[in-house]
DNA sequence: GTGAAAGCGCTAACAA
DNA sequence: TTGTTAGCGCTTTCAC
């Protein structure tokens, strides 16, 4: 628990010459070095970073704000962050809002208190007026969901496009009757994918019928059972169901087993993210990927980049359609 | 980004009762609160924790170490440990050390430096050498996952009792080749729960068969499948089997599903932990319930009284067994 | 009830 | 190449 000044006393120089060491600047002789090095190793002298903080004025923590810990989808996104972070000696809070406003704007307050030196929001459900007046003082970047016409700089896939080659994988399939498990359409992903399911059949005339377009209020696998149990009842049954995340993509698969028809046989399922569980399914899970390792690492790149000072770019990255059981008859 | 010495200047006082105001410090009159209050709200000023922080000499950051974020045992300890953290001013760092040293390593030097007031660790492949050099001199908690013979405060579950539990009731539901499915004993946790696997099949006279015994590296699903897939190899099969864990319990059935054997006619199955996707399964999953979020309230609250400097108990928690479809004949 | 001033541990501009 | 010194923003002791 030595500071500065004891190293600096021990090795018989200035604090300066210690700082520099501990700073790998080149303008101090080997020999003084050598006597700093040895004082610190005596003295197991740790820098403190709350005063090279405070000095520097930065944090070098960077926030990350995502709805719920638990939701498989953003444990690759983070990893991408969390490594990117590092190798640019950033460390990541990692922020769970429960999509609250209350938890929210703790969160916010520690930007403005300097506590965070920039945040990467993954929120569908974020403040967006709260964060556009955030970002106007403070480096901010939104990574999967954005705010369209909104001057934050983000990095996401083309969500449209990615619904639009899952249904039409169905329909290539032979599927006519198929219905969309979607989110609350107050997310822009859902409207998107919403639309791209639409684009598709319009494409090959297929007619949109509302009675097959379920909403449920959450992303969680109960909402996906419960909106396969609704679908389960129409006189005229879907013959396939593109749900907008896995997690409700597996909720509907759940309910189809229940209900002793078979997938894909009866029903084919496709669902949207590519979660480690999707795979472990029975039937393993058709399912869109998006490059959420990548996603991540270019969200903390661009947010690093924003802190330097420089302008930022949005990005839109690649998706991919992995086909599995859950479609092939 | 105003400062203190701007609002003071402002309100016309000194910093100092700046400070008080922003402090709750009772001494101030209503008169200079206001004054202070105005000045505060006219410069949009935020108290910068950067300055605060070094003064008290505290991040109020706390460290929680775990394994992967993947992993959703940990999801509803973390939720107990954050809002515990919150509502005592702190805040937590999250960090992934995929059981690598070196990762271990940056985390720990964020305790040397000062960026974290103390830690909980998770991590059951943890560096424990490291980690009691550690916490001589600075709090530490272990959650979980602990060490037998050590100095570190924890709080956990009685795992060998919990196992002794769940394999009993395979056994009163006519069991006699009762597989485990562990992963490697170099974790305390699969010792224990190993343990308590072998305590009651001794009490019912049961042979302990090596052949019925799988040892996995890591707890992801994959692993599960693999060593299912082995166990299925046996000339005499199974007729249960109990996890150590919800992932590998699914990774099991997963196996079994592919391999056309029914759950749990053919065979049953019990986890451990109640990861929400042990509900989600077909069958459900029977398994060993956890008070996660609990565990991490606890967790939290052992952490800041010992940073608070007083000292810690050890704390045992309850479990139960949650009896699902997998072996409900 | 309020202010002056010291100092938390560090970095960097300037001087030597 | 190294030292002196100011100061990052805040809290707190000691005077008044």
């Amino acid at each position: 628990m030595a500071n500065i000044q004891q190293v600096a006393k021990k090795a018989g120089v200035s604090v300066a010459t210690v700082s520099r060491v501990l700073n790998n600047n080149a303008t101090v002789s080997p020999a003084t070095r050598l006597k700093v090095e040895t004082a610190i190793h005596e003295l197991n002298y740790e820098p403190s970073m709350l005063g090279r903080n405070l000095r520097n004025s930065e944090s070098r923590l960077l926030l990350v704000l995502i709805p719920s810990i638990a939701n498989p989808f953003y444990s690759e996104i983070i990893n991408g962050i969390q490594d990117t972070a590092i190798s640019n000696s950033y460390h990541i809070l990692l922020c769970e809002t429960d999509s609250n406003p209350q938890r929210e704007n703790i969160y916010f307050n520690m930007i403005k208190n300097k506590l965070a030196d920039g945040a990467i929001s993954m929120d569908p459900a974020v403040n967006m007026q709260k964060l556009n007046e955030l970002a106007v003082y403070y480096p901010i970047i939104q990574c999967s969901e954005y705010d369209e016409g909104g001057v934050i700089p983000y990095v996401t896939i083309d969500n449209e496009l990615a619904a639009y080659r899952a249904v039409k994988h169905l329909i290539k399939l032979g599927h006519e009757r198929i219905a969309l498990i979607n989110v609350d359409e107050k997310f822009l992903f859902a409207r998107q994918r919403r639309s791209g399911y639409e684009k598709a059949l319009k494409e090959f005339n297929i007619p949109i019928l509302e009675e097959l377009i379920y909403h449920t209020e959450q992303l969680e696998f109960e909402y996906g059972t419960h909106a396969m149990r609704k679908l389960l009842q129409l006189e005229e049954k879907p013959t396939a169901v593109f749900a907008v995340s896995d997690t409700l993509a597996i909720g509907a698969l759940k309910e189809i087993n229940t209900c002793e028809l078979r997938v894909p046989e009866d029903i084919a399922i496709v669902g949207f993210d590519k979660i480690s569980f999707s795979n472990m399914t029975n039937p393993t899970l058709t399912t869109v990927s998006q490059p959420m390792y990548k996603m991540g690492c270019t969200a903390a790149n661009m947010l690093i980049n924003s802190i330097k000072g420089n302008k930022i770019e949005n990005v839109i990255l690649d998706h991919e359609l992995v086909i599995r059981e859950s479609t092939m008859g």
